[in-house]
DNA sequence: ACCTCACAACTGGCATGTTAGTTGACAGGT
DNA sequence: ACCTGTCAACTAACATGCCAGTTGTGAGGT
């Protein structure tokens, strides 16, 4: 086995205490795929590369093992995760469950403010389209439904969402970027806006569980495309 | 369970690191309310009182905060969490997108055996009932959720669900046990397995969301009974 | 009596020393 | 060549020392 040195990652430029700057920076590493699941991180290369001690490295790595981001095995090694299809299988029933409740009750009681919000968020993903911005058009994709999650009137919603649904996060790095499923990704949002737009709660939760089935029915390939990124069983 | 002794915890019986012993021992009491919202956990004493060093305490503390069961405020003082009216209600709508889905999905896909399941839980909760053991009835009322998330096949759902309504389940502490309440309760249990029984879809899924709308209203008039539980806005 | 401000005591955050469990390499026997 | 038992090196887990920010308190001024 070769030893590789991974992608480096800094917590300059964020705030809080030096636990949560460490927290967010394995985090955000561990979720774009800069730390390949499967890596071993060495809690002492850690602290000599963002120079500081231990302890608050100790407890951002408890935190991602809390969340499975991380699995330590005691005494000897802590590594990114693995991908388990199953558990992916199991986030998407959750993350389709809340975004489907969402999206009935913003087709129900939306604002025209909220609506505007939504196309203007569509036609952005146009403009990213045709500027073939696939990192640009991921982040637009994640807002749009950040947005509906948001107009359900409860703050935190949308982060509980994210939080809830990491693995299948991180899998979606995974799948290559085509260019016709942008299109048809933005076909399926018009959908959804189209029903919002019209008040159809049965329309909109029928356009949106669709458009969730689209990325769980490409995920599931990633198996054998990439086997050494999950877990063996 | 955690062990008490004299209103204060223990970490004996429990295994695991020390850190999650702590953890687990913080977590359960201040779910059962042993410490009230707004107490004051001191580091200090809560090593003192376990006899461990600082070090999983701290841990297990961070872990606290970043589940919202405590509030740290740094270089001064550690509290548990007090509940916020608005984050219950967010946490019930989550709960009840999860629930409803799961509730769905078993009706239609369910087997004998977990009819049966069912079944005798719901016999157990009779059986509480006339002895009056309120603690009782509340674990079984817990378990017959659980089941049904279970059900889905998807391991892990009942845990999240859990994990997701966290300030529900403390809140749902306070509420008083009134005798009418339970047999109310058992009838809502019944006419939800009556549904997953006839695999009746739609009838399982209204029959599950007025039952967990019923807990929300016996959540509501809390604030107003324990002022001093609720964060002041 | 009341406000102000400085200080002491206490807290949590961070660094570092220590312990104990795991692992892989290697020597020695078969 | 192949097991096997031992051990050294490495790791995470835990204990402890230190530091900086917060806060209550009380002396002194108004």
């Amino acid at each position: 086995m070769v030893t590789r040195t991974e992608g480096l990652i800094s917590i300059d430029g964020l705030d809080g205490s030096l636990a949560q700057r460490v927290y967010r920076a394995l985090r955000g590493g561990i979720l774009d795929l800069t730390f390949n699941p499967g890596a071993v991180l060495r809690k002492g290369a850690i602290c000599e590369q963002l120079g500081v001690s231990r302890s608050p490295v100790s407890e951002a790595l408890a935190r991602l093992s809390a969340e499975g981001l991380v699995d330590v095995i005691p005494q000897s090694t802590t590594r990114v995760s693995r991908f388990s299809m199953n558990e992916i299988r199991e986030e998407s029933f959750l993350r389709e469950a809340v975004e489907l409740a969402a999206t009935v009750r913003v087709a129900v009681e939306r604002t025209d403010d909220q609506l505007a919000q939504l196309s203007r968020n569509l036609r952005l993903q146009a403009l990213l389209i045709e500027d073939r911005d696939f990192q640009g058009f991921f982040e637009a994709d994640e807002a749009f439904h950040d947005l509906i999650l948001g107009f359900t009137g409860f703050p935190n919603v949308a982060a509980v969402t994210t939080q809830m649904s990491l693995q299948v996060r991180r899998a979606r790095m995974l799948i290559l970027p085509e260019e016709g499923r942008l299109a048809e990704t933005q076909d399926e949002h018009v959908a959804v806006l189209n029903a919002i737009r019209d008040r159809d709660a049965d329309a909109a939760c029928h356009a949106m569980s669709h458009h969730l089935r689209q990325l769980i029915s490409r995920v599931e390939p990633l198996e054998r495309m990439h086997p050494d990124y999950f877990r063996s069983h």
